[in-house]
DNA sequence: TAGACATTTCGAATAATTCCGAAACTACAA
DNA sequence: TTGTAGTTTCGGAATTATTCGAAATGTCTA
């Protein structure tokens, strides 16, 4: 199998996934740490963590380091790429989507040390992530 | 998880594979029947069977039937269906996708009987199918 | 009707993915 | 330096996907 079909299968089933779906169409309304998205999507960093591996690898995000924090976003010129806009136009489309975006705005408007501070003291009282 | 995110889900994950993407590309050139694209991508015919069921569930491909054939399309209208048009464009473009359109012409300068008896043929010479 | 043919479904072995807690790693802060 | 917070990697059990031959199904033809 040559490298390029590979390529654009990648591309392919890093979006075939719903936390990945997900994430990028939260991403679509900017750029977001971390911990904001694990907070936002209700999944634990770790899993998050994982969907931004494969999206990274696919081209899909880009990220920012900022101290101990890691911003990502979706790839700078994304409107240039008919495939990755074609996805994100169906993707931000979603209802869960737009349950996602209505957390996302409770979430930016604390700061990122809050929201991420509450997340770890959330999981040492056991509260469970869905 | 709610039902819509399953269909797009679905929907990339069904183009997320080899040989579902060769089909769908050698499609974009025009109607085939199973057995012409089973010659042409040199693949078991129950494999394009299952390719094709898939293609047809994230509707992406039509079907019509003329006597023991089934003759498969990309769906019409799909000029008008951003992702898929961005799919097409993306799969025609991979190096296996343009050996299969030579493979194809090939094929199609004889008639449809003759090609699926070769296939059977062949392979009960014991000819196998990479 | 019997047989050939195109296609689909089934079975089952193998491989790949998914998920999340635990542990490791890194940068900051006291 | 020690601890803490954010992130990533690892382990490995559970689930799901892939593959193709064999068998089943429906259609034509002699």
């Amino acid at each position: 199998m040559p490298a390029e079909t590979k390529t654009l299968v990648e591309k392919l089933k890093a979006v075939s996934h719903p936390i990945r779906l997900r994430v990028l169409a939260l991403l679509h309304g900017g750029e977001m740490s971390v911990c904001q998205v694990a907070e936002t999507l209700q999944v634990p960093p770790s899993s998050v963590s994982e969907a931004l591996r494969e999206l990274r690898r696919a081209g899909f995000v880009s990220e920012r380091k900022e101290g101990r924090w890691v911003f990502v976003s979706v790839m700078p010129g994304f409107e240039g790429n008919p495939l990755l806009s074609a996805i994100l136009a169906e993707a931000v489309k979603l209802p869960e989507s737009e349950m996602d975006r209505m957390r996302a705005g409770m979430v930016q408007k604390q700061a990122v040390a809050v929201v991420c501070r509450k997340v770890q003291a959330a999981e040492e009282k056991g509260v469970s992530h869905v």
